[in-house]
Formats: C-alpha cells, structure tokens, sequence
DNA sequence: TTGAAAGCGGTACCAA
DNA sequence: TTGGTACCGCTTTCAA
C-alpha cells in the first residue's frame, strides 16, 4: 500500500504539497497538481483514514450504545440516529448492551480512548450518574428524560399521549386494566412513567397482580397473557409495551378460544395495524435523529430535547409510502 | 488528557516499560508494575486506541453495506453480524446505501483507506464485478450467491423452500399466483431465482400482469393489491416478498371487504404470525453471523456457504423464548 | 528487565 | 508556492 511518502518521492514534490493537493487546501500550482495526481493515480494510493483520525483527532463515528436490535423500538431510533449520521457524513457504530453493566461501561471507556467522537445511550443498565462522570470524555445524549443530571437528552413526551389513552379508557368505563412493562419501575423510566401517569387519571396505582414485568418479546407476552388469565378475573384491558408483544398475548387469546381483551400497543409497528389495535406512537425515528444532532453539536451546557407522542386510536395501514420506516 | 509520555515521564520508567505493562507482554518487574500502575491510576489514564490501531494496522472494525433497517431483513442479517462480532470483540460500522452506486463506492473507498478491516454487503446496487476488484483492499463478503465469482458469499438457499411451497401449492390445485418483488428480475437475484424456481415446478413463468415490481414496504404492499384486484381475476394466491408487505396486502382486501386470495410471506416476522400465514424462513441470522466469521476469517481462497431455508406452513407463535430475534 | 528509537501515515505550522 | 519538520500517541524490535 502506497503512503503519502511515496506519493511525494515519486512525484519530486514534498510531502506537504501532496497533502495540500489530496486536501484541496492552501496553495498548489497547477503543475504540481497534475504531477502529484498522477502519481496518486499511477500508485492507486489514498489516504489512510486511521493515520488521519490520528493526525485530526477525530474519527467521524458515533457510538451508539443499545441493549439489541430484535425490539422495533431500536431498530426504528438507531434507523433515525443513522439517516442523521449520514446527512452529517458520519458514521455509527452498533454497541449491543444487553442491559449489562459491564459492558456498558466498557463502551464507556471506549469513548474515553476516543474511540469514537460521541455516544448515543438509547437505553442503560447503569445509573445515570455514571454516564455523567464520562461526559467529560466526549458527547454523551440520552434517550431518556435525565431530569436533574447534567446529561443532554431527546425523549419522548409520553405523558401526553398516555394522559389521553387513559383517559379514554376511563371514558369507556374501562376499569381493569393490565399492564405489561419489560423492566420494573424502579429500572425503567418508562414504567414509572406509565404507572405513575395512569395513577394521575385514576387516582390510583393498578393492583400488583396486574402488573407483569420481564416481558420483552412476543413469545413472553403469550406467557403474560397467560399469567393473567389465570390471576385476574374481568380484565378489560391491557396495556402493552410493543405492539409486536401484544400480538404474542392475543396469540393467547386466540389459541385458547378465550374472550379477548382490550389491547394497546405501543411503537406503532406492524403488527399492530395487522391487528387494528390503538397504539401509542412515540415518533422513535425523529428521537434518533435530534439525538444526532445533539451529539455532534458544540456542547455549551447541558440540553434537554421533548419530542412529541401521540395516541393512534384509529390504526390503519399508512398509505404514505415510507411511513413504517419512521 | 494523558498520554503514555506522561506516564512514562511522571513513573520514571520508559515508554516501552509503561506499554509493556498495559499489554501485559514482555517482561516487566512486580515493582515497576505497581509503580505504573499507580501512576496510569492517578493520572487517569486509557490508550488512545486511534494511536494503538495506526501502530497496529486494525481497526477492529467491519462495516455492514446496506440499503436501510426499515425492512426486518436487514434488521435480522445485522443482528447476526452484531452479536457475531460481539463475540469476536469487533464492532460493527453501519454503512446505509439506499441501493445507491456512488454511496456504495465510497464505502469501498473507506475500505481500501482501512477505515475498517473488513466490508459485509448484505445487498447492492453496483455489479459484483465492482465489488471483486475491491477484494484485494479487504476481506469482502456478500450475502447473496456470487456465482462464479472471486467473492466470499453466504446467503440463503432458498431454491428448495421455494420449491416446497410451489409444491404445496401445486398441489392444492392452485394456479393463479401473482408475485410481488421489490426489484425487478435483472436486477435482483431474489427474483430471479423465486421467477425460476416457479417455472421448474409449474413448467412455465407467471403471466406478466401477475408480476408486481417496486413493492417494499406494507403501504406499497397495499397498492399493489389495488393493482392486482383491478387486472387480475380468479387471483388464488399472492406469493409476497415480506410478511410485513403481505399485511399491507391483506388490509386492502380487508378495507374493501373483498375476498381474501391465499397469502404466502417471507421473513417468518412477527406480522406473519399475527396474521397467521405460511411464510419462508431464510434465517437471516445465520446468514449474518456467518458472514461476520466469514470476513474475519484469514482468506485463503474464496468461500461460499449456503444456509439452509424453510417453508413454514403451521405459522405460529415460537414460545421459546427469543426466538424473533432471529 | 529495561529503554532508545524507528516506525505507523497523516496534518499543519512556519520559514523560505 | 513549496518544503522541512514537529507533532498525533502507541507498538515493537533490538541492544544494553
């Protein structure tokens, strides 16, 4: 592999001038472009992109720390992060967690290597206040409301778009209501959100045995389905974390022969229109690509980013070309 | 922030002692390796790792060509590279395409600067022939049969799936069967080899009206109904090219209270399930993961694998636990 | 067991 | 317009 040196050897010119030329910045006669090009050509060099992150000290990438890709809930965030990458000319890293801290911490200390020039935290096993010690290391946004810590952050307004899902339900008498989260409130800032938005409009926490924690997939959500019908008479409803999860639940249903309960999603995917059921849309997609933005932006404090959500009660297919990949 | 000087410096000891004790190679004393230590401790030192891949000429890095994560495919293949690399200690660098020429040479480009040790191509839009020049800047894989060329290929054999299921269809008498693909035949292998696998079994290839072109997401899926119903009549089947299309399929059906053909998917995605149709199952995981072991893998010749694919007619919910994933 | 020094392949300042 | 050269920060060989 040819490097500048032989570049600049060859073509009888110095080494800066190549640089100059292959750059396109500061002074280069004519002549000197030619020859120099040529050389290039002749030798079929380019430059090395790692000995220029070296020289610049930047690579162009971003991390972009998630427990996996299998929940669409990912996949349609990290679908944002990287269209807003792309516009940027820059590129992302996958960094799957699983939720563990160790490894977790390892993606942390990677962007202390500069590894990369910022990190995307879709979602964490470890305390905020970890993630706030390794601000000083480079960028660092959340994809979560980090309330009082210094952490920039884009998420979603849920609160609204569940307000009016309970709401509705309370409109239509609906009392019992179930709920399945994939962490326990005390981990997941979604659950506490949901638990504690449902407790605003009812007045009350739901009873424990309606709510199921550890249901992360599909064929987890059968099981749930299962669960609850055997531990809770009357369920009207249930509220789900995944449109895709609740399809497993209704599989249940459908498999048993047994009465179907109300059912909302949430991340209106597929699935969901597949099955006509009302859903909550978080708008994933536009969280990923502010939480670009922000990541590349020159960090003068801390900044938090709300981006709205909405409650689909009517959720038919979107004829819009393109829509699901938002 | 430090740098091994500053250890080396501030420790007494030399750089090469300092390096040494970080890598844990070489002879280094207990005494020296506390004194280090203490000091990497105290100044609150990590290896800068763009110095480190310069020095050493890797990136630990492979990029992943492909056209975007909308459609549950590449969410798929990417998940088996991802968790492949994970376990290899790579990460992987997401390289979105569109299908679009000049974008796809530019992350050959990046390849042949070392932006990263090897190039996965889960699907393109420029000739292989391209792609084979490449080969010697890099370890290249791609994830589609590469016929007779000097590419590294894993993909899907997907000949005997297809075959089963124009069988199974063959045999419940059905003869009308309209196709949907998101490229045309020339362009893409996919449609060519389900076009020629049909014409072995029903020893003729579908009339033109039958063969829908351009459909990739479920909207389009929708339209494409629309389009059929309109020219097609007595229409027994609709062979889709992606559950998540399918249901787009089925809805326009379903809203104008038509009488639903019969639905084939392909994918083996939740919305198959959920909707209850027989669909293909390419694995996609495997084929993912075995393309990452594939690319790191030193090369000695060129190497083709072909995963194996089924037609799952009994399309239900998978109750072991996480097995959407893959 | 340790250290000097030559890379790795660029960038960019400053002098000519 | 051009070139010399000091970095960027680490690895690795070889001699001491």
């Amino acid at each position: 592999m040819a490097t500048i040196r032989d570049v600049a050897r060859i073509s009888g010119y110095s080494i800066s001038t190549v640089s100059r030329t292959i750059n396109q910045s500061g002074y280069v006669s004519k002549t000197a472009q030619l020859q120099i090009n040529r050389v290039i050509h002749q030798l079929d060099y380019v430059p090395n992109a790692i000995a220029r992150d070296l020289s610049t000290g930047k690579t162009h990438k971003i991390g972009a720390i998630l427990p996996h890709i299998r929940d669409p809930y990912f996949s349609k965030i990290l679908n944002g992060i990287m269209d807003a990458a792309f516009a940027n000319n820059y590129s992302v890293i996958l960094l799957p967690s699983e939720y563990d801290e160790a490894q977790e911490m390892h993606y942390l200390e990677q962007l202390k290597r500069k590894e990369y020039d910022g990190l995307i935290v879709t979602s964490h096993g470890i305390p905020l206040e970890r993630l706030e010690k390794y601000n000083q290391y480079g960028p660092i946004v959340c994809c979560e409301d980090t309330g009082a810590k210094q952490l920039n952050a884009v998420f979603s307004d849920r609160e609204s778009a569940y307000t009016t899902a309970f709401n509705w339900l309370k409109q239509k008498q609906i009392k019992r209501i179930a709920f399945l989260f994939s962490r326990r409130a005390g981990v997941s800032a979604t659950s506490s959100i949901t638990l504690k938005t449902f407790a605003q409009v009812y007045g009350d926490l739901p009873p424990d045995n309606l709510v199921i924690t550890g249901v992360s997939t599909p064929a987890e959500g059968y099981f749930a389905a299962k669960t609850l019908n055997k531990q809770a008479t009357d369920l009207q409803y249930i509220f789900g974390n995944g449109d895709d999860i609740i399809s497993g639940v209704r599989q249940y249903y459908v498999d048993h022969q047994l009465p179907l309960p109300g059912l909302i999603g949430q991340g209106h995917q597929i699935s969901g229109v597949a099955i006509g059921i009302p859903t909550i849309d978080p708008h994933f997609y536009t969280i990923g690509g502010q939480a670009l933005q922000l990541v590349l932006e020159p960090t003068d404090g801390v900044r938090k980013i709300k981006v709205h959500s909405d409650f689909i009660i009517n959720n038919k297919i979107d004829l819009t070309p393109n829509t699901f990949i938002k």
